[in-house]
DNA sequence: CGCATCGGATACATTCCCGTATCGAACGGA
DNA sequence: TCCGTTCGATACGGGAATGTATCCGATGCG
């Protein structure tokens, strides 16, 4: 009973709008910093006026939080995937080369993103919703890291799996922060990697730090 | 020859009002978030008017940069007296107990760290500033791990001191990076100390996993 | 094909903020 | 205490972004 939408005709045209406000606002995020945005900015690069935005959104924010799920959603799932890659053993090395190779891509995302968490950390709302995205994501990590934990070597010094998982998004976090920095994205992923593994393989490789950014 | 402030009579008036101003700033920036802050709100906060401000600065930018310098740097010297407090032997476990109380204190902190970060990643000049103070404290980790190469157990794993200052650094940023969601500053210094740990010594003991935030 | 509805453009009033120029008061050296 | 210098307040003009109200062309259904 009552459809949510109150009964909305949605056009063809609407959801083209949206979508290229959406596209235009994240090149104007990456380039100049969401809060350094105007609304009229974002209008600009899509080739629209501000009647488009306002009758498409009702703030900068919710333009904001719409643009942070819509990519956030799409990496969960390319990593999700990159994850269930191989078959039931847990091969570390494979599977840490084909996340690492999903996550470290687009500089500009890393950058909308950290702004989305500056953000979220001062309005408790969005840092909720964040947070349980975060959640979601450590939990399908420490599924595929605890499923079979008898077959793969645990590394035991975390604890476990949900302590590792959360070893691995801060590992993530902290080379998305230098890299943010030295846009050495090959530099990060291999540091990535080598910290990964380390974490998570008990005795590993002294593996050849051949890459140092900086 | 030639002093470099073309003969100025720095007043003491204007070195307080300086200092007030900065830290308003610091308040208000943490509230607010640099990029939603105008000028006149800095002024208002510090009980300036807006004549006083471009007095001592010359844009929002210039007030954000001295402003992080002088709390990174008086950081950057705590944590130096942290990691220099015991003898000799470095004790692992002390030092990390010593460095976290200090790092993890202040949310406001990590509130303008991060906003700097995303500044200075969209700024070459500021992040080059950025990663030279980062690269500093990384040197000043390395030193005091490999300084006594022989004494204390390394890791191996990661390689040498500077690979695991590396791995410090990136382990306190991921650490960050939830803390500033979650808010749980006990929650934050034990895993950061787990993890530190967990890195740092071989086969370290299998810690309590106590504590784990959402 | 015609019509009711929807989507986006334009115009407008308003608010906020910036940067400068000027001036009186506080300061500190002699 | 006196005087030149410095500091910060006030006043002003201007520009930019916001949100709303209104209108016309596009759209899709029957």
């Amino acid at each position: 009973m009552a459809d949510e939408q109150t009964a909305r005709r949605v056009t063809r045209r609407r959801v083209r709008t949206r979508a290229n406000l959406l596209d235009a606002a994240f090149q104007v995020f990456a380039a100049k910093g969401f809060g350094r945005v105007s609304i009229e900015e974002v209008c600009e690069a899509a080739g629209y006026s501000r009647g488009a935005f306002y009758s498409n959104f009702a703030s900068l924010d919710e333009l904001f939080f719409a643009l942070y799920r819509q990519r956030a959603d799409l990496i969960a799932r390319q990593v999700a995937d990159a994850l269930a890659g191989d078959g039931p053993g847990l091969d570390v090395p494979a599977s840490v080369d084909r996340v690492t190779e999903v996550l470290l891509l687009d500089h500009d995302w890393l950058l909308v993103k950290t702004d989305f968490l500056v953000h979220a950390a001062r309005d408790p709302a969005v840092a909720r919703s964040l947070l349980e995205h975060r959640a979601t994501l450590r939990g399908a990590i420490a599924d595929r890291l605890g499923r079979d934990r008898a077959l793969t070597a645990l590394p035991a010094v975390l604890g476990d799996a949900d302590a590792a998982a959360h070893a691995v998004v801060a590992a993530y976090d902290g080379v998305t922060t230098q890299l943010l920095l030295d846009k050495d994205v090959d530099g990060a992923r291999a540091w990535l990697k080598q910290l990964l593994t380390a974490l998570l393989t008990e005795g590993s490789t002294h593996s050849h730090p051949e890459h140092h950014p900086e």
